[in-house]
DNA sequence: GTCTATAGGGGGATAGAC
DNA sequence: GTCTATCCCCCTATAGAC
């Protein structure tokens, strides 16, 4: 692909990204056109398919700029120097848009999910969260802090679905409550394994 | 809307609405056209547009048959008779595709969900899981098989965000075990209660 | 009730001039 | 590199005959 090959930071190129990660953001890869990220860049078709083989790639590329913005945020949220319990708190509270959904996941339900190039930079990005959650619960486990036969893995699993599914129910209540009850539910887990 | 009239079985509306059911369930209803459901059932267009106002009204009439129909499998695995964590955990045991995704909650990321219309079957089918666990999770705590302190709703919907979370994940990993995954840090939770 | 014909628009992509 | 013109297909819906 186009896209592969070594990419000077030519402004149009940057123009028509930052369209199309905005239109992804807004209406999901399906429902976003060519004809839409043209109309929001400014630029014309030629540069487009010039930069891009055509929308796959195109959402692909997008997509990966995506997963590198979440990725402080996620870092930061997880510092190592925070105590595990924390960061994990700090996870649960992070601040979201309920009825949107979520940034990267949302677009798991689309139908390109089948093509691994496009599936990749999502499953990175919850892979990521995942290995956070379930260092943390190591590390809480290790120093006492919850009972020593908690299993990280699935735990880490858990708290990660409890997000996801927390949009999953708010978009269809359409009520950002419906979120926020599912991580009250992950909170009051976190207090009965801390006792 | 043509569909809250009087409404005979006919026989061509039902092949109609058996094939939107299908459809509605394979590709989704943003992915599925009218044209798709004509070929399918055999139904001229004139026959479709005399039954339905339009390809959301059919949607929505469908997506009621199939709440309707998910409906007695759910009041099965919650039947009151069985104690209540196993009730929780025949939940959780339910057989799923998890990389097609939740029958009716697979639908909460199109576009029509800005539709109360068609958004209201898909939230009922959740809500009446959810009251379901709630109530599992009442009774237990009452007869002292869980912490007298539980959250009953928090709980609920983590447990059944932990599902449908579960069922993103798996998609986004392109891995049905990652769903089990979740469910089991889910069925941890429910043992941590027990004690 | 059901059919066929047709409309009007947008989809994703390519061609070729500049 | 970027532009405009154009292609062909499918979308949802309506019209009007039978």
């Amino acid at each position: 692909m186009k896209s592969d090959h070594p990419k000077a930071d030519h402004p149009t190129r940057e123009k028509i990204l930052r369209a199309t990660k905005d239109l992804l953001w807004e209406r999901g890869f399906d429902a976003m056109s060519p004809r839409d990220v043209m109309a929001r860049s400014g630029a014309g078709q030629g540069s487009l398919y010039h930069h891009f083989a055509g929308k796959l790639d195109l959402a692909c590329v997008a997509l990966a700029e995506m997963a590198a913005e979440e990725k402080a945020s996620i870092e930061s949220i997880f510092a190592p120097e925070k105590p595990p319990l924390q960061r994990i708190e700090d996870y649960l509270a992070r601040e979201r848009d309920a009825l949107r959904g979520c940034r990267m996941a949302r677009l798991a339900n689309e139908m390109a999910m089948a093509e691994p190039e496009f599936r990749l930079s999502i499953a990175d990005f919850l892979q990521r969260i995942e290995d956070f959650l379930a260092l943390a619960l190591r590390e809480a486990r290790r120093s006492g802090a919850i009972a020593a036969d908690a299993d990280d893995r699935a735990l880490a699993a858990l708290f990660l679905s409890a997000v996801e599914g927390g949009f999953v129910l708010a978009r269809a209540h359409w009520d950002p409550e419906r979120m926020t009850r599912a991580l009250d539910g992950a909170r009051q887990v976190l207090n009965v394994l801390r006792k």
